[in-house]
DNA sequence: ATTTCGAACGCAAACGTTTGCGTTCGAAAT
DNA sequence: ATTTCGAACGCAAACGTTTGCGTTCGAAAT
């Protein structure tokens, strides 16, 4: 009957074609489109079936537009797109979000930016320009223009982190790092180490700080001292790694332990022992933050601390979602747990007598 | 004298805000605000101070409906966003997209579903809602429905790898890979190994299917035989990877060198080999595809094929922008050069008497 | 003093939706 | 036969832009 099976190319149908063709209004096969209860079911078959024949879609700008919604969710990367993609953080914590945002029916927009401040334009135009929804903001670090701007916007957002201290009003998804630092140190001091070092990612990132809290805080109850030297915040990348990691093993009493807070941290300093021969874990200890399947991938069977990182961002992605539907929603915080994972990257010392 | 710096809250300004307050239509307003040679400089000069003092930012919706532009494009990833977010080269290409978008002032809707059909709806709602002016597919495969979907819809898009042979008309950005694969055995034969066994993914990817033509191409003409056992294509994880390598393994005249089609493939090997005390390169030689920044986190130097992800990314951006400009432009496709990155995970073989 | 003519702007329609309100209309109540 | 009253739809404005065309207006030409 209808043979007409062409394909409508290129110039979309709209919601009036449709019902001319459908001979009612536009606002009825809106209203079909959105299941109103205000039509009835003879009519909804109707405009339903001519909807099919001509293979109509919503044009989303149109309807952004007269609903000032946009079914998007903006992320922001963390300053240099470049160490932030390269680590498993990044695409464990995109799926979490993505998973949660294709359920809605939202899709997911990505700030392009390299720098600090090109991100930051990324999300001025994201949220002046009426892109996205909803945003969320993949760490928390000082000095972060994003977050103050989207406070002082009203914009709705959560943050993968814990806000500055001075900060209030941050609806936030966190892992208690300094707790996960404190048990991850306890059951390095357990094994019996006593000279133990900590190697982690730039001090102006708020996770470092946690962990590196939560480490001292075991290691005072320890009665343990940490030389400065031990304690090493560097950028992640192989140059600022190798370099830090040679100078922990060139020290006079060189540490037998290593918290690492970075996977590919951990992958390098797994190299750089290697190297030097240094057997993991028969000499010397490895332990390390954020758990990832990539891990299993490595010859070494690394310890780590799962963060849940997918978890992270399914959580995130439901928070902003919350906000979006509640804007006056009172701020909260959800803790997500961390877990040891036990492997074999560390040995047990013989008793020392001190 | 204008003192007043009051923060505009959550209501946005628009154009007949600033033409109100400025005097002027709103079509002079966007006029200036393009720029537009029709404005005298002083008219000009006095809406932008009011854009300004105003805090004017475009809505992007509105201006997407009437230019029927939307200042972005979307990204199809391979099937599960689990194998393909974990893989280096996805950050490396979105990195290349990227960069190339950012400077055009382009953003980045990715797809978020998981399942193939998942992505496929995915696809719809962008190019249907109107939501990018072009795709960029990360994967060419057989039984692919998004390709051919977006060329029927005459949709602007350009493909990273080489199209189904029956297909045309589409823009793709490619590497020679039978010539790399080829490249890459004769360097492996020339070191005297006879036995070499090819490690890949799924053969329903094209890429793996020219890789292996120029794997198979090259120990013909040294006149090698490779036995069926020693190819296999398998789906990239951990499980499916070690039972391949374990099998290669356990072969009578197991393989003195592997040719491997992916990175972290190419690192579950060393874990399997260096769990049964195989060393690398004194006992097997590894050559691996694609090369990444991220091996140099790795302690074993990989000789790779540097396959130019980031180039390939951002390569694929600049033609999808090209096609957007010029819809009617003639398909064409892009090669992008490959280069054996040699370090040190193989060995020369001593000439045997065969 | 009138006409001509660009330069510089304004009017108003259009993009494709949604939605408050009004209208129609048939059945039920009077 | 008239009124009442929901159910079911249609009208038209609105969202915030862009842009073709018309209008204004001052200077130059007549």
């Amino acid at each position: 009957m209808c043979g007409e099976r062409e394909v409508v190319l290129n110039m979309s149908v709209t919601i009036k074609d449709v019902a001319k063709k459908a001979n009612v209004a536009p606002s009825t096969v809106s209203r079909v489109i959105h299941n109103s209860p205000a039509i009835s079911e003879k009519t909804k078959r109707k405009v339903r079936k001519v909807l099919k024949e001509m293979g109509y879609h919503m044009n989303e700008n149109a309807r952004n537009l007269v609903t000032k919604s946009t079914k998007a969710i903006g992320i922001v990367m963390k300053n240099s797109a470049r160490e932030s993609l390269y680590n498993p953080f990044f695409p464990e914590v995109i799926r979490g979000i993505g998973d949660f945002c294709n359920k809605e029916g939202y899709s997911l927009s990505l700030t392009t930016g390299e720098t600090e401040d090109a991100i930051f334009e990324d999300v001025v135009k994201m949220v002046q320009g009426r892109r996205v929804d909803g945003m969320i903001v993949l760490y928390s670090k000082k000095d972060d223009k994003v977050v103050p701007y989207l406070l002082k916007q009203g914009f709705p957002f959560v943050l993968i982190g814990k806000p500055s201290t001075n900060m209030s009003g941050i609806t936030f998804i966190d892992n208690d790092n300094v707790q996960a630092a404190r048990e991850l140190s306890e059951f390095v001091i357990n094994l019996g180490h006593q000279r133990i070092a900590f190697l982690g990612g730039s001090p102006e990132f708020e996770v470092i700080q946690a962990r590196l809290r939560g480490f001292q805080q075991a290691m005072e109850q320890a009665e343990l001292n940490v030389p400065k030297e031990y304690i090493k915040l560097i950028p992640l990348n192989r140059a600022d790694g190798i370099k830090a990691i040679k100078e922990l093993l060139n020290l006079p009493e060189a540490p037998t332990a290593f918290m690492v807070m970075d996977l590919l941290l951990g992958v390098l300093l797994l190299g750089v022992l290697a190297e030097k021969n240094l057997k993991v874990p028969e000499q010397v200890s490895v332990v390390c933050f954020n758990h990832s399947e990539f891990i299993e991938f490595l010859s070494t069977p690394l310890t780590t601390v799962d963060i849940h990182t997918y978890q992270l961002g399914f959580e995130a992605a439901k928070c902003v979602f919350d906000l979006i539907a509640n804007p006056e929603m009172m701020e909260k915080s959800i803790r997500i747990p961390t877990k040891i994972i036990k492997r074999e990257s560390h040995f047990v010392v013989k008793k020392e007598n001190k």
